[in-house]
DNA sequence: ACCAGCAAGGGGATTGTTTA
DNA sequence: TAAACAATCCCCTTGCTGGT
């Protein structure tokens, strides 16, 4: 019997011996991992999915970085570089020279919703079965720990009891991280909206209501109806939705992260754009900032100064006008000569366009 | 007047039930 | 007993309806 330790171990070594062009799917890695480890691991591969998505999640972002750091384009080659492995500590799974390479774009899952390796811990150190479906002749379980990890990213989502709606059938169940409580990728689209390259579901529609009512976008006499602003329409395709509709119409813009149950027919957007990670939690669609001068030079602005959903959607514009999204895969953006001088790299995931501007073009104000 | 419940919509987690 | 399947819950929003 395997450990999660040592699959973790093992995913990392995978990683670095083989050099992402060579692994081209999660199967892949549990296929090499299991050659390497002469066992069967296909009832690992969720875990084995999400300790790539760990290991290749971009750096985090710090705060004084943002502040401080001038523009400079940095070499994109460096955005995904391997993480070390928490795990990782086991001497036949040292590390092998690795070179920094991009990684294909479906292996950046949520990046950011990641859970601290001491969280992470207490995942691996429950034997799935347990984690997973009955507890058999367990007693009762105490709601999953990593509730508290949900709330980290939905800081809104209150950890009290919720509301007793439930009829009375005995134990309840309580949300956990998954379910609604999922942190889940936001199209470049809603994130001028709501803000954030990643959400919770609940939050996504929590923050859109915000903006609704920030933007006085309900209409008056009907106060389920909603007016699309500029933002809103591109979101949405529509001048006017009601607040049902919206919802569906939300869900084309909300990108599942990380392990899901394999759907009977690939209807979303696919998954394979790395997510921004973004440490400013605090309304960061709506706050204002300063440009950097190469991106007021890239929407031919005069001043600096403005909000930074404002700087984004405009870069977006410019995405969409020009035709930049890999038509292959729209959440790959193939830079122009100009959009390559602004951020450095010849292509670059659709989220990751956020996290260059705001690591290299936007200068926070207090 | 006030309150609870319901309406739609998303999808994963969990529990309960049925079948092999 | 295990697997497969079904049902329920989680959250959020506004406005309507029915009960108190």
């Amino acid at each position: 019997m395997v450990s999660d330790q040592e699959i973790a171990e093992g995913v990392e070594t995978v990683l670095r011996q083989q050099g992402p062009n060579n692994v081209t799917s999660v199967n892949g890695v549990v296929q090499q991992l299991e050659a390497k480890l002469g066992l069967d691991l296909s009832h690992k591969a969720a875990f084995i999915r999400d300790q790539i998505s760990f290991l290749l999640r971009p750096y985090p972002l710090h705060h004084h970085q943002q502040q401080q750091q001038q523009p400079q384009p940095p070499p994109p080659k460096d955005h995904f570089a391997l993480h070390h492995n928490p795990y990782h500590h086991h001497p036949q799974f040292a590390p092998t020279p690795f070179l920094p390479q991009q990684f294909p774009s479906h292996f950046a899952l949520h990046p950011h919703s990641r859970p601290p390796p001491e969280a992470y811990t207490f995942q691996a150190q429950q034997p799935p079965q347990q984690q997973l479906r009955r507890p058999v002749a367990l007693p009762q379980q105490p709601p999953p720990k990593f509730e508290v990890l949900a709330s980290q990213n939905a800081t809104a989502v209150a950890p009290e009891p919720p509301k007793d709606s439930a009829p009375t059938t005995g134990t309840k169940r309580r949300g956990g991280a998954g379910g609604l409580n999922k942190v889940c990728g936001v199209s470049p689209e809603l994130q001028v909206v709501v803000g954030e390259p990643a959400l919770p579901r609940t939050e996504i529609v929590k923050q859109l209501w915000a903006y609704i009512r920030k933007n006085n976008l309900q209409d008056p006499s009907n106060k389920r109806k909603i007016i699309c602003d500029d933002a809103l329409r591109v979101v949405f395709e529509t001048d006017c939705t009601d607040m049902f509709k919206m919802n569906k119409l939300l869900s084309k813009h909300i990108i599942t992260l990380g392990p899901k149950k394999e759907p009977t027919q690939a209807k979303r957007v696919k998954l394979d754009a790395e997510s921004a990670t973004d440490t400013d939690n605090t309304q960061p669609g709506s706050s204002t900032v300063t440009i950097s001068e190469a991106l007021a030079k890239f929407l031919g602005l005069e001043g600096r100064e403005m909000l930074k959903s404002e700087a984004i959607r405009l870069v977006w514009e410019y995405v969409k006008a020009n035709n930049l999204e890999d038509p292959v895969n729209s959440m790959v953006i193939v830079c122009d000569p100009k959009l390559h001088e602004l951020l450095g790299c010849e292509s670059i995931s659709a989220l990751g366009v956020q996290e260059m501007l705001d690591r290299y073009h936007f200068i926070k104000q207090s």
